[in-house]
DNA sequence: GGTGGCTGGTTACCGATGGTGAGTGTAGGG
DNA sequence: CCCTACACTCACCATCGGTAACCAGCCACC
């Protein structure tokens, strides 16, 4: 009865090809990393994320909270405090999130070496 | 002398961070799933990876190729066959990317529960 | 009561990016 | 002589991500 995964990324139709192209995006991955480590205002999102804009944050907690992945935490004080934190759900997703941004981090020389290399093979 | 990371992902700036936004994209990671099991023929990529189209599956694959994380096989034959293979660099990329598409497919039912309520909440 | 600041947005706009469909070059087969 | 197979490439749109400017609500200050 356990079921085989009936859901395949590899699928255009399947929903989790839908949830992989949100997952695997890098305002997302660079949000769950911020809020892995505390909930955090929007403002200081802003800020932890460099380069981002808001209407981009705005979209991309939009969309996290939609999928349940976030949580939002409004405060009716002046001026207006909004917090966003990890649910359980995103917290499952800091593990493999992490592994890409960590990636990124620890072969970025190889990287660019491979990009150097390339470049020189192409225009000689 | 082990500096620590001079790195960090979230410095708009840093080489890192145009690493994860390569990384960190639905296509790249479709076709590094694709290419983990075995090299493969372009065509075969296009048929697995499905919904990708001609131009966008070469863009993904020039990307990938510059940053030595495939390798481009040609054949002089006709009719041409090309072959793609991951290479070391992009083996160790395997194992974040697999886990990142795992995770799309073993949480979709509670991403789209959360879409539903979410929804459900907005437009009563 | 006007001004400015704080916060978390929203809006108009615009260039980049993704997607479509058609075309290209080569050689063997019919 | 033409058709097919394959791996692109190009011209063309549609859509989307990104930027900059603005907005609402409340307070403190003048």
């Amino acid at each position: 009865m356990p079921e085989l995964p009936a859901f395949d990324v590899m699928t255009a139709t399947c929903p989790s090809r839908t949830s992989l192209a949100r997952v695997a995006n890098k305002w997302t991955a660079m949000v769950v990393i911020a809020l892995s480590a505390d909930r955090m205002r929007f403002r200081d999102l802003r800020a932890t994320v460099d380069g981002i804009s808001s209407k981009v944050l705005t979209e991309t907690l939009r969309d996290l909270e939609r999928d349940g992945i976030v949580i939002r935490h409004v405060y009716a004080e002046v001026p207006p405090r909004v917090e966003y934190e990890l649910t359980a759900l995103g917290r499952t997703l800091h593990a493999p999130i992490h592994a890409l941004g960590s990636w990124a981090e620890d072969h970025i020389s190889e990287v660019l070496a491979a990009r150097e290399s390339y470049d020189a093979r192409q225009c000689p």
